[in-house]
DNA sequence: CAGAATCCGCTACGATACTG
DNA sequence: CAGTATCGTAGCGGATTCTG
């Protein structure tokens, strides 16, 4: 054999991975879940800054991509949440680790980043 | 107390990783590099579809970040090559969970996203 | 309160060509 | 072989507005 021109078998997978957690908020949308707070009105006090658009727009794609169902109250004024699903809560605890180490290295991070 | 307004500790560090980790190729750059492809060529053989500037401008922020170190051996031909830093060493774990995580899971993800 | 529709600026990325 | 410069494009996400 001469050389593996793909020596990465986990290429897909990160392919994969970046694909589903692509987005700006989607690790926040996702930890704000996994915190129970599961409807659009207490994401948008949670997360200084978002926009209604945006939580929308992420949160279908999760729904999209398996991570995240939807409960639709069908009620006036309407109540919809958003859980977590099986898959989704599997990602959680790399969410909470990366979310750890970026605390953890902030100091240096932010140096840099600035 | 009413209630907390930002409940996310990990926020800050949820967005200083979205940053480091942010851009299209990153994970599979710093994977070639824990698989000992340190030189551009070689990068651009292993990872079919990315080209050099891209490859420059990622290292580049990546060595901005403080996760990539490069050693410029200043000879004709020129060869540099880039290796982790202990800082980017200590990503590695997250990268390679997270890419079996893809792996694993391709089967559900692959129908979604395509 | 949930959410869809519209407009728009910015950036990332790809293609190409060029210098040492 | 390494790296830069330039151009064109697609998409993300912010602001705003409108509906049920």
């Amino acid at each position: 054999m001469y050389e593996r021109k793909i020596p990465l078998t986990l290429g897909c997978g990160f392919e994969l991975v970046r694909q589903v957690v692509n987005g700006k908020w989607k690790f926040m949308l996702l930890y704000c879940l996994h915190e129970g707070i599961t409807r659009p009105s207490a994401m948008e006090r949670a997360l200084p800054g978002i926009s209604r658009r945006v939580i929308n727009i992420q949160l279908n794609q999760l729904i999209g991509h398996g991570l995240v169902s939807k409960q639709d109250y069908e009620e006036k004024p309407p109540r919809v949440e958003y859980f977590l699903t099986d898959l989704g809560k599997s990602l959680i605890p790399f969410i909470i680790d990366l979310g750890t180490w970026g605390e953890e290295h902030k100091g240096t991070l932010q140096l840099n980043i600035v």
